[in-house]
DNA sequence: GTCCAGGTCTTCC
DNA sequence: GGAAGACATGGA
């Protein structure tokens, strides 16, 4: 039976922090509801008492690609007890509780991520908004909206740009890094797929091989898109929350901060770090 | 104007 | 193995 809506049952889950996290770089608030693609099919979802709550542009056949999108059937409250019990990680997640992990399409989290070095949120947001609107399939418009919704672009389509129009998009000296990963993807030599039956090293090892891709883009990708917990992306908010909250009196080396990023946080390394993140944006000062 | 942003790669000691 | 600079662009 298909629908244009639908209640997703779930508690501790703060929508808009999540979707404002910095894993996600397309949702925008309106009103008190937020507006996205997942896949080729637009949604506005909305908190309630209940859950989410999902509307659809069109009629809804299989609903499960949104319920895995928002992973609404993860048992966060199992999760945030495998993190370390110490003050910072205790005041990271009394700072946001209901914060959760998505589960991207890893094309476009890939693709994002390639745009996002050296780059502000709000800036990472904006090149993608542009590549969509030029290279993304037009969607069926949204309810009682003014502007068209556009999918993702395949890696076919903007392996079929030039250096050129992408560089249009404000993507800079990343634009070369994009065209070759979407030809990698489109020519299949990068399966994309087959990155699943990988073990978390092998996988990152085979995302790194593409040009501008290190081990922190690949650690977000492999946590965003594939659920690969123990990924623990480390960019400079990181590096920062870990010197300030973990190292206050000295110094730590590069070397030993990413130490205590691969042994200190547990099982669920990638969830604690989004914390730790989102702290460090959103507190005061 | 200056600094810096969910980095990566190259070069050089 | 680590430090330094280049790379585009724009927000703060």
């Amino acid at each position: 039976m298909s629908a244009t809506e639908i209640l997703l049952p779930v508690r501790d889950y703060d929508l808009a922090a999540t979707l404002d996290s910095g894993q996600v770089f397309r949702w925008r608030r309106n009103g008190n509801a937020w507006d996205g693609v997942v896949g080729k099919q637009f949604f506005r979802l909305t908190q309630t008492k209940q859950g989410i709550h999902a509307r659809a542009a069109a009629p809804v056949v299989n609903w499960d690609r949104l319920r895995e999108f928002l992973q609404t059937d993860t048992d966060l409250a199992a999760i945030l007890k495998t993190f370390p019990d110490d003050p910072p990680m205790r005041a990271a997640v009394a700072a946001c509780p209901g914060l959760r992990l998505l589960r991207q399409e890893p094309w476009e989290c890939l693709a994002s991520f390639i745009l996002s070095s050296t780059k502000q949120i709000v800036q990472i947001r904006q090149i993608v908004s542009l590549l969509c609107e030029r290279f993304g399939e037009r969607l069926a418009p949204p309810p009682d909206s003014a502007h068209a919704s556009h999918a993702f672009p395949s890696p076919e389509r903007i392996a079929a740009a030039s250096e050129a129009e992408l560089r249009d998009c404000k993507m800079g000296f990343r634009a070369p890094s994009l065209l070759n990963a979407a030809r990698f993807v489109a020519g299949s030599q990068l399966d994309l797929e087959r990155i699943r039956a990988l073990d978390y090293a092998a996988a990152r090892a085979e995302l790194m091989t593409l040009r501008g891709v290190g081990g922190k883009i690949a650690d977000c990708v492999l946590l965003f898109a594939y659920g690969f917990d123990s990924a623990f992306p480390v960019d400079v908010w990181i590096e920062r929350a870990l010197q300030e909250l973990y190292f206050p009196r000295r110094r730590a080396s590069e070397k030993r901060l990413r130490q205590m990023a691969a042994t200190h946080f547990g099982p669920h390394a990638g969830y604690a770090q989004q914390y730790l993140f989102h702290y460090m944006r959103t507190r005061r000062g």
